[in-house]
DNA sequence: AAACAAATCAAACGTTTGTTTGATTTTTTA
DNA sequence: TAAAAAATCAAACAAACGTTTGATTTGTTT
């Protein structure tokens, strides 16, 4: 499917919305007030509220299925450092696309059309097999010494990145960050540097 | 408030279907269907579909103010142990929670009444401070060696327990865990030595 | 058993919901 | 520029929503 910069407008709006409150909670009344466009756009555009919905979801989509697999052909040199880009790319692809994923978080229980519902199960899988093939890859390479559970692993990484995300400014409080700009730079680093060192512990050191 | 038998039951459906659907997804005919109960007695007995998600997080938010201090009080006898202790508590106590966990999970962002969200808010700042004073407690009877970002550290772990509680049956799956009573010890026996790995590495083990 | 209170129920209430209509304006095509 | 297509809009639609009503049944009290 195709948009334009109004129905990319629209699209956006809507998500943001549906990230906050959730699908249900938000009427198309809301949606087309807070977008500035006259109410029957919604259904004219994308063939009623549901149809919004799996717009985000599969136009978002593609952007999310970035390509981790580079990841296990490139050269490796150190352990260390491969754990620190892992995370990187871990931290950063989660944190640029959290609007997205509060939407997939509100509606991951959804019960109705399933053709959602799988989409969003896709998501997960593609992503949990990008990062396991990381993993395994390190390991056979002998970077990785120690035996790990990865499906926990990866469960403990995304699940800490969605809890920070979805728990308004309490960790932010917390950690005495301010949340801002600014503020979401010094979080990332935080959360980078905590994983980071999981990581290392979990799959490396053995001092 | 106090409730009888058929209050109590009614509380219990709704509390699932907002779980599984969410509280703004799920119609008082649904709830009232499911509870075998005419439609008018949710407005008869708790004031309206709202009053019936106050009487659910406020009926059930008791039962998860365990008081976990005495942890901090008992004479800790090796560190290894503490940490087990203190992660059977955490995932127990989580685990036979999990379906208040779930309404609140979907009604976290809720944009209504504040008095709902600021309940929320305050479970999980008791929850975490909880927490924190078991892990200083630990820090300053020497127990627990090194430094650690106890925010994160919290993140970790519940984020963890969240993430693989709505996230179907995918970990199960992963793991190759059945989705039954069975299963469902199997999966808390993993999880906790998970964690428990996790805690002992950043804590305390320093090989 | 009579009187009272609590519980239950089908029905109807007024709103809000998502969607469609049909006229009108704007843009594109020829 | 005239015709055709696309976009926009206020209005209306039926369906679903949470809630209330008022009659009826059930349970309790005196």
């Amino acid at each position: 499917m195709e948009l334009n910069s109004k129905q990319e407008h629209i699209l956006n709006i809507a998500m943001q919305l549906f990230a906050d409150k959730g699908y249900s909670a938000t009427s198309v009344r809301e949606i087309a007030s807070a977008a500035n466009v006259n109410l029957s756009m919604i259904s004219y555009y994308f063939g009623g509220k549901y149809g919004l919905l799996n717009a985000i979801v599969s136009s978002k989509a593609d952007q999310l299925k970035i390509r981790m697999e580079k990841m296990t052909n490139e050269n490796w040199t150190s352990a260390d450092e491969k754990i620190s880009a892992l995370v990187d790319e871990l931290v950063d692809r989660f944190w640029s696309n959290r609007t997205i994923y509060g939407v997939i978080h509100h509606e991951q229980n959804f019960k109705g059309n399933e053709e959602l519902k799988d989409a969003i199960v896709e998501l997960r899988r593609v992503r949990y097999y990008q990062f396991k093939k990381v993993i395994e890859s390190g390991r056979e390479r002998g970077f990785f010494k120690k035996e790990i559970n990865i499906p926990l692993l990866h469960a403990s990484v995304i699940g800490m990145l969605k809890h920070i995300n979805f728990s308004d400014d309490f960790y932010f409080n917390e950690l005495g960050i301010k949340n801002d700009a600014k503020g979401d730079k010094m979080m990332l680093h935080e959360v980078k540097e905590h994983i980071t060192n999981l990581f290392k512990l979990l799959l490396n050191e053995n001092k």
